[in-house]
RNA sequence: UCCUGAGUAGCUCAGUGGUAGAGCGGGUGACUGUUAAUCACUAGGUCGUAGGUUCGAAACCUACCUCAGGAGCCA
């Protein structure tokens, strides 16, 4: 049993055991209170250790941060504040903390957390956040399984660029100047990078088993120094055959909503604790999202709307441009005030494989805003015919021979389908309110930093 | 990469041209069924780095480094 059982125990126990580290000391003369903590939960329990107890002679010797094994027994608490508390039959002092241990037993900023990655999970803030993605993570499996989506494994090391998705890492065992050199020399004979995307495969399972999900690491190699990008992230990527864009964004509205409802009844503590010291509206906003359905939008009356909206952005709107932060942020934010699909963007600003529309202007292209993070979630249909895909990758010079594989799917049996790509990161920054990539993830990768 | 801001004690910060400070944390002691305990005492700093201006620089100027926020790119 570990400290989170023991709090919510129903009865008192005898001759239980808690391990854990030491979260605040207060001594009397006779005896001392400890606070453990074994990250079971956001809470520790206190412990009380009587001057009679084998072990008490190392009281003086365990201080903040200290690593602990105590036996005893829960008893009621006579005190304010906890209904269990410890009462020690036995104290052994397992691993001592200097004086110089960094965490104290008040708040630190997340900026100098972050210089201390490899202690941050000992921290309240840090515990939650990672309660949260273990959860999470759990619920977007349970989430796709329950309704018979095929997880696909979809290569990390890739020769094939998503396109437009970024700057790619290059993967190489040549030494020196790699450029100079031929790619055929190279571990795999070509040119190979880290995945940027695992759509492309997932597209070659879907077109087979129906509907899969990828749930596995990026990597963009992007110079982007923000609060929402790292080079190394954690993407999930459905890809369903026989849908359409409204099957799409119906899916992806779904997902977004029980990742909210997942968030809200199993991580309940955690997020009271985000709520209180993070983001005082988490969980009224997530009750909402959670409750009411989403906001669908043209890209061209998006467009339409932010012109009317009577106010003046940096960066003018019009038709055919890409939308910036500072409007989706308007829609999301302050038109709407809810999670907004805009959808069937102009040709020009979107990759390749999207499906062209009838008015030929338009792609198939839809984009999920939610307030406070922007952008959460990219997708499409895919472009089912193969003449018309042909036609859009010499368009955008791409190597008809390296997408043979690719467009394949179009000469043998085409179906429609459609597919989206999701941030985990940014899902757990809108989860949580915490604004800062760099706090959802273990160790961040980020330009200039692979520390830890 | 660009723009803005910030680097002063372990942490959070005050100090805007004239003897380096506070709170918290640490140490010591006292006290107490305590709970971000309380009280007293105490240690702790090449003021990011390098130049420059000045009788005198933590402060003003220049460059660089680091961090943060914003932008672009995107998920």
């Amino acid at each position: 049993m570990r400290i989170k059982d023991f709090l919510h125990s129903a009865t008192a126990l005898n001759n239980i055991s808690v391990k854990g580290w030491v979260r605040t000391k207060r001594d009397s003369k006779k005896f001392s209170f400890l606070e453990i903590n074994d990250g079971s939960s956001l809470k520790g329990i206190q412990v009380v250790v009587d001057e009679s107890v084998p072990g008490y002679d190392q009281l003086p010797a365990t201080s903040t941060g200290a690593s602990v094994n105590i036996t005893g027994k829960l008893v009621e608490s006579p005190g304010q504040g906890q209904q269990w508390e410890v009462h020690a039959t036995e104290f052994q002092l397992l691993g001592t903390c200097p004086d110089d241990y960094p965490l104290q037993k008040k708040g630190h900023s997340p900026e100098f957390l972050r210089s201390i990655a490899h202690l941050r999970p000992r921290t309240n803030l840090f515990g939650a956040a990672f309660r949260l993605r273990s959860r999470i993570s759990y619920a977007v499996h349970r989430f796709f399984q329950e309704q018979d989506f095929v997880h696909v494994h979809t290569p990390i090391i890739t020769a094939s660029d998503c396109e437009g998705a970024g700057e790619l890492f290059r993967v190489t065992t040549l030494h020196g100047d790699i450029d100079k050199q031929s790619a055929e020399k190279d571990f795999f004979a070509k040119k190979t990078f880290l995945t940027v995307s695992g759509q492309l495969e997932a597209e070659t399972f879907a077109c087979g088993l129906g509907n899969v999900y990828t749930f596995g690491p990026t990597f963009r190699a992007e110079n982007s120094n923000t609060t929402r990008h790292a080079a190394e992230f954690w993407m999930i990527e459905p890809e369903m055959a026989f849908t359409d864009l409204q099957g799409d964004i119906d899916m992806a509205e779904k997902f977004v909503q029980a990742m909210v409802r997942a968030a809200l009844d199993e991580c309940g503590e955690d997020l009271a604790f985000f709520n209180q010291f993070v983001d005082k509206g988490l969980l009224q906003r997530l009750e909402a999202v959670a409750n009411a359905p989403f906001e669908r939008m043209s890209y061209e009356d998006a467009v339409n709307a932010l012109k009317n909206s009577g106010k003046t952005f940096d960066h003018p709107v019009e038709f055919g441009v890409n939308l910036q932060s500072e409007h989706e942020r308007y829609l999301t934010e302050e038109l709407l005030k809810c999670p907004v699909t805009v959808f069937n963007y102009p040709k020009e600003i979107k990759p390749f494989y999207m499906r062209l529309n009838d008015d030929n202007r338009t792609v198939t292209a839809m984009d999920l805003l939610v307030p406070g993070i922007g952008e959460l979630i990219g997708g499409s249909q895919r472009e089912e015919r193969l003449d018309v895909l042909i036609g859009n990758m010499k368009k955008h010079d791409l190597n008809l021979a390296d997408y043979s594989w690719y467009s394949d799917l179009r000469k043998y049996g085409t179906v429609e389908h459609a597919g989206f790509g999701l941030g985990f990161e940014r899902l757990l920054m809108f989860l949580s309110g915490i604004q800062n990539i760099r706090d959802v993830i273990p160790f961040a990768r980020t330009p200039g930093h692979a520390e830890f």
